[in-house]
DNA sequence: TTAGTATATGAATAAGTGTTCATATATTAC
DNA sequence: GTAATATATGAACACTTATTCATATACTAA
């Protein structure tokens, strides 16, 4: 037992808390799908993508970091349905998968008071 | 130079893209934003707040973790104004932060065709 | 086919982080 | 003051993960 001061509605929160919580296996997809977007390699990558859709070697130019870091941050963006890619020829086009992605930006800037 | 298929497109949206890039420090401020709400453990404690604010000992019960896992997962995300704290005698009743935090959940979820 | 360009990927190393355990602080009751 | 309860926190260990380097694959042109 508890000394809680708010014994009875915390209880029932709590109790509502439990009959309500997402399965594991739900957990851990939003889990996983919030850490592909939490990296600051992968979060330049959206905010270029935002500009429009690009190819491997104009996003390595727009982010400034190196061919191989990309390729391996767009292999997990794109695992975790963020982004979309098409192949063109020699290049490799990739654009953000659906408008849920820059929503989710936006809102996470009007949290923090940012701009973008 | 490249050889890039759509090379003015791209190498405009490459040029916008950098133009329009968050600065560094408002890009980790996004990351870390994203990497408080990401973690399994302090997910569920989101998900339980969702049913109402609670102490410590509740949220604890709720999430079925142990109290100084839950402690520590309370502070990064009080630290990062996920959820805010406010004392009541002998305990510490949590809650969320703001709208934006569930918005943000919802988001993911449907993006995710999860239920909640 | 060969050469050249674009992209992907496996392995290794380095940096970050969640949990546990022990303990500290804060509040209340006596 | 002491005891009991609620919450917080520092250190250590285990685990995850981003980058680098080297190399592989895919496509085009000749």
């Amino acid at each position: 037992m508890t000394n809680c001061n708010h014994e009875e509605e915390h209880a029932f929160a709590a109790a509502r808390a439990k009959m309500n919580m997402p399965k594991e296996e739900e957990i851990v997809s939003l889990s996983t799908a919030f850490k592909a977007i939490s990296e600051p390699s992968r979060l330049k990558i959206l905010f270029a993508l935002r500009q429009g859709e690009m190819c491997v070697f104009h996003i390595t130019e727009a982010v400034g970091s190196t061919q191989s870091a990309v390729s391996h941050q767009l292999r997990i963006l794109r695992d975790n349905h963020v982004i979309k890619a098409r192949r063109d020829g020699q290049n490799v086009v990739y654009s953000l998968a659906d408008a849920h992605v820059m929503a989710l930006l936006s809102l996470a800037c009007e949290h923090l008071n940012c701009k973008f």
